[in-house]
RNA sequence: GCCGGUGUAGCUCAGUGGUAGAGCACACGACUCAUAAUCGUGCUGUCCGGAGUUCGACUCUCCGCACCGGCACCA
């Protein structure tokens, strides 16, 4: 028996889960059941994070204390696991002590390693965003790039790990542990960005309040991302280095979604090497889902509505839509059209129909599980059979192939289906061929019994609806052939997924998510004196000519006429405005703004625009004359 | 603009230097134990476009197009 560590990130809690979190956690989950399946001693962290900037803000928002908007977040994450049925053994909380006393203890062996020193942050910081905002992202104006403000001249005194010292250990382990990062194309990535070389990282944040305080200096707060990828250590008791710790680290899979790999493949295992400890053996990075063919967005309203597709075609139709549709690493895209189709093709056609026609078969002539007496044509193939689709679908799982394991069971089924049809058991009945029949059917009856073994990690509840049908009074897990025994009583229940018409599901469809969600938007920040109001000077202005900048994805040069004079402006919003549609189109231009040179191009002043998921351009109710002023 | 990935039947995707595959959908047939289920047969493809290497390319090389990522860019 081996230990295995399977973790999903621990989701940030500034706001509810959503079908993101969900595919992710499904998949750990998937893998969590299959490793417990083949006898390995399994342990399986989910969890959130808690601390940091941005959670503060959303409690300050809530009008509540941080830790009371964390208590408040941190059950919709529980409620949710056990509605999707999520096997996890520790639910993490960056609040618990555990966490708190190991990430302390990981913390100060970290600044002995002497990889820690402190340095002064001098830069430009955004209030606001709660940080200095990196001298790439910075222009002449020295405005954030989020919130457009004024940034101030900041130095503030901050601790350091020294990351850059890693860039070669990282870089070789990478290059000889291929597995390490998964799939290949993040690997790429990533030696790319090793090749363009390291800085240094900033692991703590003087102006924080809501984290934890470096244990050797209680001024500072560790940054939260740096405390967070910890929770995977001190979640297994690294404080008190118990059993569990000795068990099971290093992590066997730590999963996660693609955007974060960078902290988990690179930060983190040199966070690692410099307090010398083993690396984690695989950083797995599963993509984004769709709907629909469109990227998710609170904004724009756009999301996968679980609950409804839970209801309709139940939790484990859900499990296997994400799973058996979606290849693994690449963005899928989530279509309730499909999950139906999926639903009534395999689980209800499929597997299904199978169960319900072996049962009744049974029930019909024999008293329980019939004896297998009589070999004949085909038995060998399917006791083969069989055993190769167990074999085939550990090679599936090693590569995170879901969809082919779930492919691969599945021409099972389908092959128990032929076998029934091809030797016509219903028709052998008669007392000379009865024997025969009740072979076949013994056969057909272990061979559901295997393939509810092989699905239960995946879909555990129809694993286990099965095996009570089939007469099990426990769930029976041992996967060669032949365990089942004879003359235990079958039950033949209704069937485990009754088909859904076309017709009368999805109906007019009330449209529930028409309007976008209400503003998620976060309150402005800080409040502005009526006199600095007063030096925007705000004008109409109309678009005269535009045209794309070389080299720049967003960018379009911009000839705009303020009614006194003509101006030369860039703007951000090639990716949703082509030069056409621009030309005369009044808009709104701050036109007082310090000139800049962007790609360059000299920029004289600024466009307003909406800006969140789209990008949409300021502009007045009805046209007036240009050079109007806008306050 | 740079780097990487993808582009194969209506849909989701496999695939190999030697005359194109699966599942779903569709059509027809068989069967009637079963959930309008099952089983069989069949159907559709300029394997993104162009050029090249080769006796022969969907598979290799180059150029291009589209989409998706990463980086740059967003005043």
């Amino acid at each position: 028996m081996s230990a295995f560590y399977v973790t999903t990130p621990i989701y940030y809690a500034n706001a509810e889960p959503h079908a993101g979190h969900a595919y992710s956690t499904i998949i750990a989950d998937a893998l969590a059941r299959y490793h417990r399946l083949k006898g390995d001693d399994v342990f399986f962290l989910t969890g959130v994070d808690e601390h940091g900037a941005k959670i503060h803000e959303a409690a300050t928002d809530a009008g509540i204390s941080p830790q009371a908007y964390c208590d408040r977040i941190a059950p919709t994450f529980t409620k949710l696991w056990e509605r999707l049925n999520i096997s996890y053994d520790i639910f993490m909380r960056t609040t618990s002590n555990m966490h708190k006393r190991g990430a302390e203890k990981f913390l100060a062996a970290l600044y002995n390693s002497g990889d820690v020193y402190k340095g002064t942050y001098e830069g430009y910081y955004c209030r606001p965003c709660e940080r200095f905002v990196p001298e790439k992202e910075l222009t002449d104006e020295k405005i954030c790039p989020d919130h457009k403000l004024p940034l101030e001249w900041l130095e503030e005194e901050n601790y350091f790990f020294r990351l850059s010292k890693y860039q070669d250990r990282l870089l070789a382990h990478i290059q000889e542990t291929p597995e390490f990062i998964y799939p290949e194309s993040r690997r790429n990535e990533l030696l790319r960005v090793l090749e363009g070389g390291l800085e240094d990282v900033s692991i703590s944040r003087a102006s924080v309040s809501w984290g934890i305080p470096l244990p050797f200096d209680p001024d500072h707060i560790v940054y939260v991302w740096i405390e967070a990828l910890t929770n995977y250590m001190t979640a297994l008791d690294y404080e008190n280095e118990s059993d569990r710790y000795h068990t099971f680290w290093p992590a066997d899979v730590h999963m996660m979604a693609k955007e974060i790999t960078r902290f988990h493949a690179l930060i983190w295992p040199a966070m690692l090497m410099a307090v010398n400890l083993p690396l984690p053996k695989q950083i797995v990075a599963h993509g984004w889902l769709t709907k629909d063919g469109e990227a998710l967005s609170k904004t724009r309203g756009i999301f996968i509505d679980m609950d409804t597709d839970i209801e309709t075609y139940g939790l484990d139709a859900f499990r296997y839509y994400l799973l058996r549709e979606f290849s693994f690493g690449n963005d899928g895209d989530y279509r309730p059209a499909r999950l139906h189709a999926r639903y009534n093709a395999d689980l209800a056609n499929d597997l299904g129909n199978l169960l319900n026609r072996v049962l009744g078969l049974v029930n019909k002539n024999f008293e329980g599980v019939p004896t297998p007496t009589i070999p004949g044509e085909f038995d060998d193939e399917i006791k083969a059979m069989a055993q190769a689709t167990i074999d085939q679908l550990d090679a599936h799982i090693k590569t995170f192939a879901f969809d082919a394991a779930l492919e691969t069971i599945w021409e099972f089924v389908r092959r128990i289906n032929r076998y029934v049809q091809q030797t016509q058991v219903w028709t052998l009945a008669k007392p000379e061929t009865k024997p025969r029949m009740g072979t076949i059917l013994y056969n057909s009856l272990e061979a559901l019994r295997i393939i509810s073994v092989l699905i239960s990690p995946f879909i555990p509840d129809t694993a286990e609806k099965i095996q009570n049908q089939i007469g099990l009074t426990e769930f029976d897990t041992a996967t060669a052939w032949g365990g089942l025994s004879v003359g235990i009583e079958v039950s033949r229940g209704e069937p485990i997924f009754p088909r859904i018409d076309t017709k009368k599901q999805k109906q007019p469809q009330p449209k529930p998510e028409a309007k976008p969600k209400k503003k998620a938007e976060k309150k402005t920040t800080h409040l502005v004196a009526f006199a600095d109001f007063q030096k925007l000077d705000l004008r109409v202005a109309k678009i005269l000519a535009a045209e794309p900048i070389e080299g720049a994805d967003r960018l379009l040069k911009l000839q705009v006429d303020l009614g006194t004079e003509k101006r030369q402006l860039v703007a951000g919003i090639a990716e949703h405005y082509t030069p056409e549609e621009l030309v005369g189109k009044q808009v709104i231009v701050v036109a007082n703004l310090e000139p800049a040179t962007i790609r360059n191009v000299e920029s004289q002043g600024m466009v307003l625009a909406g800006s969140g998921d789209t990008v949409v351009l300021a502009t007045l109710e009805k046209e007036m004359p240009l050079g109007t002023q806008v306050r």
